[in-house]
DNA sequence: TGCCAATTTCATTTTTTTCTGAAATGAATG
DNA sequence: CATTCATTTCAGAAAAAAATGAAATTGGCA
């Protein structure tokens, strides 16, 4: 399948779609980039959520213009989030990545990849700080109100973030 | 006032309270890490936080060993996400800042300041993607369908965000 | 009004993050 | 099983973000 490396990019360039993909990449930059994500994971995600085909690792990275260490750190990431997978084609022994476009199920490995363990750790802090109060001699009203709200808002987070990712629609 | 300008650190300094103080600016650096915010704006909080007194800037920048420059710049941050507010302290000019302790109110303006904002050009840009695709001569299911989530997915953003502000109980 | 402490601002420095490019590794094919 | 192409890894480069420090500004008070 030698046909389909160098395939001329003008074949699939019609000016309303590529202008539909540059605002798709800099759509999902820009959220990826509220939930802490690098550009170019970004403009990855972007380009695939677009893009009627599978496409090759070095065709993302040619189409991005970013190296190809780039484009394998940034789909690691993605499948990662599994938001993004690889498809096999036939003949091509080179991976072929299509997004997931089931953003239930993005922000549910979001959250428990990257939200979850800070939540968890959270709690082991929380824990020492109580060790810390409950040495104190005095009672000490002030800090104990301060840290109660400290564990309800802990608990809060931990219970509605997981419930929020299975409640969404889309 | 000249009193409490030098006042010795040692008057306060409880190693329990110190302890919980330190637990405490560790966890808020982190929260507000996942928010993406700068570890000082972090610390300040989290040192305020547990701070029965309202603390001025030079007291605070020097519990952290910051900047001023850095201090200033996190108060600045802080008062406008409403996470702090300054108080006045008779015969000191300087200003005394306290830590906005309910969460619901912090959410609420970070969602409204940094969120929103991001969601309206969002919105903007899938008009930009509409007008790409009704340009475009023959009927494109498959990016037509795509385009339909993306607005979904804006849609419930800006429904449920705010919502989720109000409908907090911390 | 003029002074001075408090604060803000911002150019520069430092630190952190991200990207690159090349070498190492892996994996399919002849 | 050697070759070739694809991918990963990672040290160093580049870019971005944050912190500093000093000058400019503000605002209260004598």
């Amino acid at each position: 399948m030698i046909l389909a490396k160098n395939k001329p990019e003008v074949l699939t360039l019609d000016s309303n779609i590529r202008s539909l993909e540059l605002e798709s990449i800099e759509f999902f930059v820009r959220l990826m980039g509220i939930l802490g994500m690098p550009r170019s994971i970004g403009e990855i995600y972007g380009l695939l959520y677009f893009s009627e085909t599978p496409l090759s690792m070095d065709r993302i990275a040619s189409k991005l213009e970013i190296s190809i260490g780039s484009a394998s750190q940034g789909l690691k990431t993605l499948k990662s989030l599994k938001a993004v997978h690889s498809s096999y084609i036939a003949g091509d022994r080179r991976d072929h990545y299509t997004a997931e476009t089931e953003f239930r199920k993005l922000f549910s490995s979001f959250i428990n990849d990257e939200i979850m363990p800070h939540l968890e750790s959270a709690k082991d802090r929380i824990s020492r700080m109580e060790q810390s109060l409950t040495t104190e001699k005095k009672l000490d009203e002030f800090h104990l109100i301060r840290l109660e709200k400290l564990k309800k808002l802990t608990k809060t987070g931990s219970r509605l973030l997981p419930a929020l990712a299975g409640f969404l629609k889309i």
